[in-house]
DNA sequence: ACAATAGTGTCTTTCAGACATTATCCG
DNA sequence: CGGATAATGTCTGAAAGACACTATTGT
């Protein structure tokens, strides 16, 4: 989608010269990742599966305002780069991610979210998988550890929209698989559908409705002290 | 959630004080809407019903870039304004329209989506009904009408991306009731689902399905030359 | 055998699709 | 009556909810 501009006649090519791009009140564009990742606990009982509990990465502030406290990773948007180019560049800076899938959740801009300045934020939602989760300058944190605590800016409210969208999102897309591994059990996925939708599926139904969407790779999980289970992989994305 | 930040202690009031907001790039911020509404073109025979279209509101860009272009009413957000404000006094002034719904959609951030400088547009979708499309200043166009034209900036693609998000949204939510007068019949509401999702639907299917979204006015229609039908109102938004 | 998870069978209920039918107005 | 739209009845089939049941592993 690159196109460049041609003025169309002299008389707006010498408008465009004079333009004067610091007319404009300054308001600063930010960007900020809510980054959200399925992980496993390891449980008591050797026999037992690993829950897995759902997680959002945080960095702490080393500055002011709210030094001290933690906040989503995220930076200032340059002049010559998209809002992407700003979310992989900080991701990567701030937490050591790479090409991570994310897609833009809202843009926030209350006057007074930040005390610096007007700053306003475009806000991404990043999914990982299991396999990804090793981070380096940030930490995880659990959903309701967060609850208890206090945030910098407005980044709680911005996380509590994350997840209302991924809510929202799950049931009729395709965005679970962002946050699944190359290869995972039906009860795996199942797992990761209960902990977003907050509630415990049928296991029958589960498996009609994603039949669709999956697909077996003829392989199967072992050692683990009770039947086996299939490894599917998802289907075209 | 007005809140006021008070700094933690005398050195974050001294940083504060010293933060040169000057010093990030210029980056301006915009707010486009895209004002949708349904209205009502009369036919041919005086016994047939209206035939409703969907339409855009575009305004007439008066200076360069795109002189004489078509483009979505929109405008810089300025420093002590939410982008909501802006969205408000932005179509007030180049519209005439007050309070009307509107949501945001998508904010645009291409680096050369404007020749004059970076701009990063925060997109909204607007809803009319057919009681509210009296505006100054700006014009109605069909949207088949506006595939055959080129219109400024990247202003096709946003009105495209609300589209594609109304017609998600449409079957979801309660959105649809935003682009009805406070009284209808269950055709008129039907020829808009039929409208927005592109295909005729199956009359008691729908009923069925809308049933538990709308309200008996005990009106009726009348004086039409045919059948008349129940008045209904939406329920609960 | 037992604990633990994986996976299936099937009945019921709910709901969408499809088409036919009836109802009501106006001229 | 005839043209037009409004509204309902009902059959069918697909899909969701619910629960019981069988299957397979490691210790």
């Amino acid at each position: 989608m690159k196109k460049v501009y041609k003025a169309s006649c002299k008389e707006e090519e010498k408008f465009l010269e004079q333009y004067d791009s610091k007319a404009f009140d300054p308001i600063a564009l930010s960007v900020d990742a809510v980054v959200l990742g399925v992980m496993k606990s390891e449980t008591d009982n050797y026999r037992k599966l690993d829950k897995q509990i759902l997680r959002v990465l945080l960095v702490k502030r080393e500055e002011y305002p709210y030094k001290g406290f933690y906040s989503l990773p995220g930076g200032f948007v340059g002049k010559c780069e998209t809002m992407e180019d700003t979310l992989s560049r900080t991701l990567e800076a701030k937490t050591g991610l790479k090409k991570i899938y994310s897609e833009q959740l809202y843009t926030f801009g209350e006057v007074n979210r930040d005390p610096r300045m007007r700053i306003v934020s475009c806000a991404y939602i990043s999914l990982l998988d299991e396999g990804k989760t090793q981070v380096s300058g940030a930490k995880w944190f659990d959903l309701n550890e967060i609850e208890q605590m206090r945030l910098a800016f407005d980044h709680k409210e911005i996380i509590n929209e994350a997840l209302k969208r991924l809510r929202g999102k799950i049931n009729y897309t395709n965005i679970v698989f962002h946050m699944m591994p190359q290869q995972f059990t039906i009860s795996e996925l199942q797992e990761v559908y209960e902990i977003i939708l907050g509630e415990k599926l049928l296991a029958p139904a589960f498996r009609r409705t994603i039949a669709g969407k999956i697909v077996d790779t003829g392989k199967m999980t072992g050692n683990a002290g009770h039947r086996p289970s299939r490894l599917f992989k998802a289907l075209e994305m």
